[in-house]
Order: C-alpha cells, then sequence, then structure tokens
DNA sequence: ATAATAATCTTCAAAATTATTCATTTTTGA
DNA sequence: TCAAAAATGAATAATTTTGAAGATTATTAT
C-alpha cells in the first residue's frame, strides 16, 4: 500500500471546495490525468473520497446527509432561482440573507457583488461570501442548529434587531393558499419576523415545492414581501392575491428541454 | 538506534510544509539521496513520518488532526497539548472556545464529551464541534475575520456578556516575561477580556512559541489565569511567578523521540 | 432515439525511485 | 595509535510510478 505526495493535498482540496475535477488537480500538479484518475481510484478505495465523472467528491456522511440531500432536491431551479434574485441585488447596501439551500445558492452568486455589508444567520452563507474579499459580513449569533447551519433563537433575534438593512432576501419552508408563509421551527419564525420588520424591502426565494407542502408556523403573508422569486407559475388565486398586493413575481422557468 | 542530527530538522520542514522530499532534502543537508532515504526510512519506523514515493509525508494521524491547522507550526505539539486540556474539562458544564488553532485542536478533543453547553466565537470550532450530537453549539455573533474564521467586535462582546461560564479555554498570540497576554487585534482583545470576567475557571493553552513572540494589546495578566497548558517549561522568573499567583502550569513535552 | 463528445479503463514501455550490496570514510573507545 | 563500529557514497538490480495509445464506457447534445 504505496501512499502519493498528493494525497493529502487532494483531500485538503475536496474538504476546502467540496470537490475536486480531475483536470484542475491535473494541472495543479503538473501530471496527467492518468495519474490522477488513478490517485482518486485509491482514494475511492481507501473510502476517503467518493468518485464522480470528471473527479471526486467528500464521502456522503451520515451526520450531514439529510441536508446535502435537500440541498440537491431542485438543484437546477433554486440555483436559476438564486442567479435571478441576485442579479438585482444592486452594490453597496446592507443585506441579510437567512436560512435555506436557496438563499445560499444566492450568496454564491453575490461573489463578485462590491462593497456589501451582509449580515447572516447561517453558517453556511458565511463561508460561502468569505471568498468575496469586497464584503464585509456579520454573523448574528445564537443556537446552532447541526440540520442545516442556521443559528436561531433569542440571541439571533437580539443581534438582528440592532440592524436596519436595505435589502433582506429570505426563504420560507413552505406558502399556503392564503398567501401565508410559514416554517417548520417557532424559533426560526422569531428570527424572520424581526428580519422583515427591520428591512427596507424584503425579497422571498422559494421554489415550486414550498407552494405544496405545509408548516405549522406562520411568518407573515406575502403582502409583507415586495418580489418574489420561484420557478413555476402561480395557481390564479393567490397569483391575483399577489397583484392586489403589488408584490412582484419573478417567474424563472426550468431548462426550456427539461422533462 | 543512533539519531542523525538531520532528524529534528526534518522533521521540523514536514511539519511546516506538510512534506519533505529525497531530493530537496539531499540538497538541502548536502548528502546523497541515499543517505536521506535511510533518514526517512528511520523516521517511518518510528512513527514521526510516513513514507511515499519520491519523499516523505506527515503521519495520517496527525494530518487528520485538522486539516487547516496542519499548515501552522507546532501541529503536534499543539494536539498534545489540546489533548491534555481537554482531559482536564469535565461533562456537563458550560464551556467557552475562543479563537485560535489550539482551541480548535481542544474542540476536536471534546467530540466525545457529554452534555456540553458550548459556546464559541470561533466558526471553524463550531463546525467541529456539530459532530458531537451530545452538546449544545451557541456562536456568539460579530463581524467574520476571513483570516481564521474568527467573530469579533461589540457584537460579540455584548453576545458573551449574556453568559456565565463554568470553564473557559482561550488562547493568545503572544505572553512576555512578565506574564501578560498579548494579542494583535484590539477588537479580539476587548471579546477576551469579556470572557474571562464572566467565567469561573479559565484555562490558556499556549504553545511554546507563544513564549518567544510579542504583540501590542493587553489581554491580561497570567494572575487571572487557572490553569496554563504549554508544551515547553517556562523559564525560571516567570515560573516563579506563576508559582507565586497559584496558576497550575501543565507542561506537556512533545515524544521523546521528537526533541 | 442516435450521434458526438468527454471521461474512464486497460495495457505496456519508459522513467523515476528504491533496496541491496560493498567499498570508503568517519567516529569511537581502548 | 589502532581496531571495531557506524555512517556515507556509489553501483547495480528490483520495484514502483508515470505517461501514452487504444478500447470501452458514460455523459451530453441533436
Amino acid at each position: 500500500m504505496s501512499q502519493s505526495f498528493r494525497w493529502p493535498e487532494i483531500l485538503d482540496i475536496a474538504r476546502r471546495e467540496g470537490k475536486v475535477s480531475v483536470e484542475g488537480l491535473a494541472a495543479h500538479f503538473g501530471v496527467t490525468t492518468q495519474t490522477i484518475r488513478r490517485d482518486l481510484s485509491d482514494l475511492a478505495d481507501a473510502g476517503k473520497l467518493e468518485r464522480v465523472h470528471g473527479g471526486a467528491i467528500l464521502p456522503s456522511s451520515v451526520s450531514n446527509i439529510g441536508y446535502e440531500m435537500r440541498r440537491g432536491l431542485y438543484a437546477e431551479e433554486k440555483a436559476r432561482i438564486a442567479a435571478a434574485c441576485a442579479a438585482q441585488i444592486p452594490d453597496d447596501i446592507s443585506l441579510f440573507l437567512n436560512i435555506g439551500t436557496t438563499t445560499e445558492a444566492v450568496a454564491q452568486n453575490l461573489l463578485h457583488h462590491k462593497n456589501l455589508l451582509v449580515v447572516t444567520n447561517n453558517i453556511n452563507v458565511a463561508t460561502i461570501l468569505a471568498a468575496n474579499p469586497n464584503c464585509d459580513i456579520i454573523l448574528a449569533g445564537g443556537q446552532l442548529r447541526r440540520s442545516d447551519g442556521g443559528l436561531i433563537g433569542k440571541l439571533t433575534s437580539d443581534a438582528v434587531a440592532q440592524f436596519k438593512f436595505d435589502l433582506a432576501v429570505i426563504g420560507c419552508s413552505a406558502i399556503d393558499a392564503e398567501g401565508d408563509m410559514l416554517d417548520f421551527d417557532i424559533q426560526e419564525v422569531g428570527v424572520s419576523q424581526t428580519i422583515i420588520s427591520q428591512s427596507r424591502r424584503v425579497f422571498l426565494v422559494a421554489d415550486r415545492s414550498k407552494f405544496t407542502r405545509s408548516a405549522p408556523a406562520k411568518i407573515a403573508t406575502l403582502s409583507q414581501i415586495d418580489a418574489l422569486f420561484t420557478d413555476h407559475p402561480l395557481d390564479a388565486p393567490l397569483a391575483a392575491r399577489c397583484r392586489d398586493w403589488g408584490l412582484a413575481t419573478h417567474i424563472i422557468p426550468p431548462s426550456p428541454t427539461g422533462a
């Protein structure tokens, strides 16, 4: 069982980036793709990585498998929604991003924005945006929710209450037919309500699945929101309500050739 | 077994770079590759290194401590200090861990503790301890410092001030001959002082390099600390002061074969 | 669906690294 | 000083790693 020089560094990169590509590693180490492929199969045999076409990813660990799976659901829709939402976010503002896989995708699309003051209660958003040197990042404190890296509770609400945001981008667990935004966790609801009250404008990002689910706790109604970004047209009654409320609804359909 | 004068330097380079090459070491010491190969075989037999084609890397046990941490010097010393410190931390307490690679190593050693309430201003500590299902994690909010994932500023101090800790484990950038703990960032100093004032007991973890460096801002004196964990005996005058202060100093020397 | 493209697997020769052996030099202890 | 022991360097053979070419498989586009 022989190891290679490259193994530790490959694992380093994989843990940092979440994934590695055969081409990228070959360029990085100055060897051919064959050699990298051999390394990756060895590491995969050793259980350190999981092989995929074109590279490798971190093996799915038991602790965060639920979240990673959820992150994969409607991944393409989320990416489109996030890109459209980020395009509406100007430079030079104070911005809040809350918990949710879609808001994380928005953060990913803000890496080239300039002079942002970003406040978040999502530990993943903070680590994603750390790669953007042109923004200040403030993490609202609070109790860590392992399942998704969210920070919740009174400490979080108190921290959020100390700010006033030009814009907040929020997600929610469900939206019902009356146009109420719902969530599972009562503590997260409190934080979301504080966010809305402290923000001059609020964007809601929600993929289509949110409209067919339900959750017990009410955050707010869509009338309190300025713009909605989703991937599927709303039912006629709800769409009418939104028009009455003056809500700007951005429908970003999935890829035209989609199944 | 007789050890060559090259061994310590080879290990030093290995810890700094994460790896050593036969060719590089041969050029560095002005000996043939054969001689270096013999050195590396001996070091591998002693378990200090792991042999690979063309050189050697740190053994996986050390490199597994934490991928980012390995970049720093004295990784092995930090791991030992952290293990000794964690052994003194009981279950069922409220605990603060602040910024620093050594405190991150302590977090790594707390993964099997039970029923802890851990508060931290270190984003890495939070993600490390998220793997321990038997503890609550609270992240103190604040401005994110990209260089090390630390959270600092007024928001952090305010959050810390809302707690009372059974124990705090802290690090610092430097300790001078008078026994003053020093740091580079004035904002971090404010947080550290709040931590000390809110804690019933305080442990300081500091590898030997901290005693030969300096920094501009004073956090506190060692007299305010309950226990010090380090890897090298203190100079006689400082050791005497610590005795007078009743400070418990735990010296954890590196492995016998290393020094 | 099918074709086109990209990635992977297989095999083999070339290159690099290593182990082994032995002669030479250096160190050590009487 | 000498002789024994250890370390080093050099030469060879054995092993491992690497890159390249072609066949195979997976992915993407039409």
